[in-house]
DNA sequence: ATGGAAGACAGTGTATACAGAGAAGGTGAT
DNA sequence: ATCACCTTCTCTGTATACACTGTCTTCCAT
């Protein structure tokens, strides 16, 4: 594995598990010791980052990106936007039964969250596979790579968020409501579970985060 | 000016512009020797450039992307998403006098095309404008990346189109259509014009284009 | 004549050295 | 004591040298 792809994926880890937090001033100095690479490839990734907007190149060094409440109230509203159109999207486009095969196992999903894995790794591995037949059948490259952009910095939202199993239960079952709708080739229905699943995730990170404020 | 900020500038000018043709390989020392800056500057900005889509860095070099047909479609698809929501956000968000000031400015477009500058300066600057503040309008800092991200494929696609007189002075006036939606406030009908404008600009494209392939 | 292997070459990936700019701290003068 | 200026140091930006990998060509053997 070259180097510069080493530096970025342990940086990018440090920066989505919150290891390093934001207003982190990236030094290239202190950072390619850190890593074990040089500084040349360590600049590539930090120039990758910085375009995936998980940093800012501002005056003085790359520094690691705040995300305020704000910003999470903006990521959820582009994100209702591209994914709700991506549901409709495959609802018309896509292969329905892919989607019935995802709802039948969406639907067994607490089975998986009864299981003692603390990562939910089987569950985040559903999910995605839910995001991966959405991008393979909106066929519209743009659109995937909009919605691959701002994943990343769902995923660390997500991790300010308390993954309780209920929330996750709750969670499949929308996810499930939402294949069913684009099985059924029903665009209008897969928008609207869309929009559903996507208000309840945010009002569930909203209010782990006062929880948070507060304790 | 920074070297890696001219060759990035420089570079995005070409490929743009169609100067560099899709399918050329951007080789470092030829490219670097060039654009007389040395292979450093030259990587970081086919890095940008690549983050951007305008190359991929698929296997060996880094190669300028192509756009066939089935690209603007799935380019404008995007867009209407994007600018159509953005339209409707800025009527509720947005400051109704500084969208109908745009209004009557695209307007009297005519009169600057009318002018003698062949590359018509003053008319794509005034349609930034709009651009702009739909960008300050909405107040989403996602979408609006989403949506500059998108511009900068716009740009190299429009140069594929025949800038007649006629069809500017049509899209000024959907352009002020839309403007005079925000500034009501009506956010269903910024939309809509939107809607109509992008699927006018689109027609247009594809009708120069296939005239194009068969002169 | 054809196939395989070896060497040369081209081109990227990485390391390091050097230069310039900006900030911080100290010292002198008022 | 405070302010201004100078020095110095640290950091980024750039250049260049080196290493490694993949490919193409050529030569030898069958």
């Amino acid at each position: 594995m070259r180097a510069s792809e080493r530096a970025y994926t342990a940086l990018r880890e440090d920066i989505i598990e919150w290891r390093l937090l934001p207003g982190t001033v990236l030094a290239e100095v202190e950072q390619s010791e850190r890593l074990g690479v040089s500084r040349t490839p360590l600049r590539e990734a930090l120039g990758r980052l910085t375009a995936e907007g998980l940093t800012t190149a501002g005056g003085r060094g790359v520094v690691v990106t705040d995300i305020s409440l704000e910003d999470i109230d903006e990521l959820f509203e582009l994100r209702e936007i591209l994914e709700g159109k991506a549901a409709a999207l495959a609802a018309v486009r896509g292969d329905p039964s892919i989607f019935t095969r995802l709802q039948h196992e969406l639907l067994r999903a607490p089975e998986l969250l009864s299981g003692e894995d603390p990562a939910r790794h089987d569950y985040y591995a559903l999910v995605n596979q839910l995001d991966d037949a959405l991008d393979a059948a909106i066929t519209n490259s743009y659109l995937a790579q909009a919605m691959r952009s701002l994943r990343v910095h769902l995923v660390r939202v997500r991790r300010l968020a308390s993954d309780d199993v209920a929330r996750l239960c709750a969670a499949a079952a929308e996810h499930a409501a939402i294949a069913e709708a684009i099985a059924a080739g029903n665009s209008r229905l897969a928008e609207a579970a869309t929009t559903v699943h996507l208000h309840r995730s945010l009002s569930h990170i909203k209010a782990t985060h006062r929880e948070e404020n507060h304790g």
